[in-house]
DNA sequence: ACAATAGTGTCTTTGAGACACTATTGA
DNA sequence: TCAATAGTGTCTCAAAGACACTATTGT
């Protein structure tokens, strides 16, 4: 490595060689929920430059001594008053062309974050500063600020291939949900229907997957529905292959 | 946010905000091979403090213009004198951990790599500084460098998965072939033994991930097996399961 | 009674795994 | 001839998808 115009004092720590040169580290989530029978995500306005009144991800800058999905969970609640925790949070991917920021050197630690509506309510600031939109037509016309969109884009990448080997779906779930429920969720993520009768076979077939509570609901129509909750699955076997996945007609 | 006492000469850029504290950020890879029918990992030996003598992954710090994975392959030529792009890159994960380096707060955003032994010689400096370990027993006993045991760990799990539905396996073969090496590459990843018989029909029937060249090999020993190249398929249809992977008995 | 949804059974097809069998080389 | 590996065929079982059928509610 050779040596580089850099002022001593930008170094981060006196430990680390001088030629390192800190980048500004933050952190951005793509939290999504279902509400009014569609996939919503998280966005917020931006108040101030670059792309100031652009939608965006929720995010911000990671602070000395925090952790990265610490600090996830703290912009969640500054930004938008999302104060629980989601029901499931992990790790996307960072994001640092270059110039993906005009500020400057800027690298962003995505995460996804998926929770039911109602621990998700985005109530802590004004109305106008956040807002679930749904994932189809989020961002249109003139698109997310900086590669958002993009970043919006991989999460649900994500979120819909690990729908097949999880149980992460019920992360989307109340604590008791019916199976019919839990189908919609598959169908408003992967697109398109699935068969009821099959999915209720497979679902209540997976070892782990769901719990019965032995209790019924009349809420969802018709003949009562029985109520479960998450089970403890980590992976599923056999796993939910997405109808759309398949190789040939 | 709240302000804090950071010399405004910090910030990373004048555009952004004055509380914006930077980091080092850096990469490291896990770069896997085969070599002696071992799966082995990438290593090199630190010659400076922290954990100086111990064996750490190769990497190093991000430069101020330089997209992360453009830095990955810069330090891994740098390190290890690899300067062919792996046949495999791709991001694996970013640790940040407040503690996880002793010096000061460093990010860092990992990679994996896959390479054919022919691709990695490990020549660039001086032998004793780098050198390919069986991942089996890799780093014991005082361990590797800062958190990169675990680091390698998950580096090992995506690759374990990622051989179920995707051709990755191709990335540690030569440009030409046989099933049988193939295959060989499949059980150091996965551990334990498969039916040469299903393995073959498998490959040799999954749509895009092998190509027959018409040309054959007694290589191994034996009647003389076809050479085939990598195909185009990114997603395998049918996945290869991996036996351990098994629900029940 | 009827519409609507829950849940079960049954058939077909696909693919995984076990393993017998044939094919083609070198020693 | 024999050992070794390549490659095919066949059987069984598990699971997916299609879909008929029964069950239980509200209106």
């Amino acid at each position: 490595m050779r040596s580089r115009s850099v002022p001593a004092a930008v170094a981060a720590s006196p430990g680390l060689p001088v030629d390192v040169v800190p980048i500004a580290l933050s952190v951005d989530l793509v939290l999504l929920t279902v509400r009014d029978d569609q996939l919503c995500v998280l966005l917020v306005r931006r108040g101030i430059e670059p792309f100031r009144g652009r939608w965006a991800l929720p995010g911000g800058f990671v602070r000395p001594q925090e952790d990265l999905a610490e600090a996830a969970v703290r912009e969640l609640a500054e930004e938008t008053g999302v104060r629980r925790r989601p029901a499931h949070l992990e790790q996307l991917a960072t994001y640092g062309a270059p110039a993906r920021d005009p500020r400057g050197r800027v690298v962003t630690v995505a995460f996804l974050a998926l929770a039911p509506l109602s621990q998700a309510p985005v109530a802590g600031t004004d109305a106008a500063a956040s807002r679930w939109a749904p994932v189809a037509g989020a961002g249109d016309p003139p698109g997310l600020a900086f590669d958002h969109q993009a970043i919006l884009g991989d999460g649900l990448e994500r979120a819909r291939a690990k729908f097949e080997y999880s149980a992460v779906a019920t992360a989307f779930c109340e604590p008791e949900f019916t199976v019919a429920e839990l189908r919609r969720i598959y169908e408003l993520v992967w697109g398109g229907r699935l068969d009821p009768r099959n999915f209720h076979r497979k679902v209540t077939g997976t070892a782990g997957f769901l719990v019965p509570t032995g209790r019924f609901t009349t809420r969802d129509g018709g003949r009562p529905a029985e109520l479960y909750r998450r089970g403890d699955a980590g992976v599923l076997h056999p796993a939910m292959l997405r109808p759309t996945a398949r190789p040939n007609p």
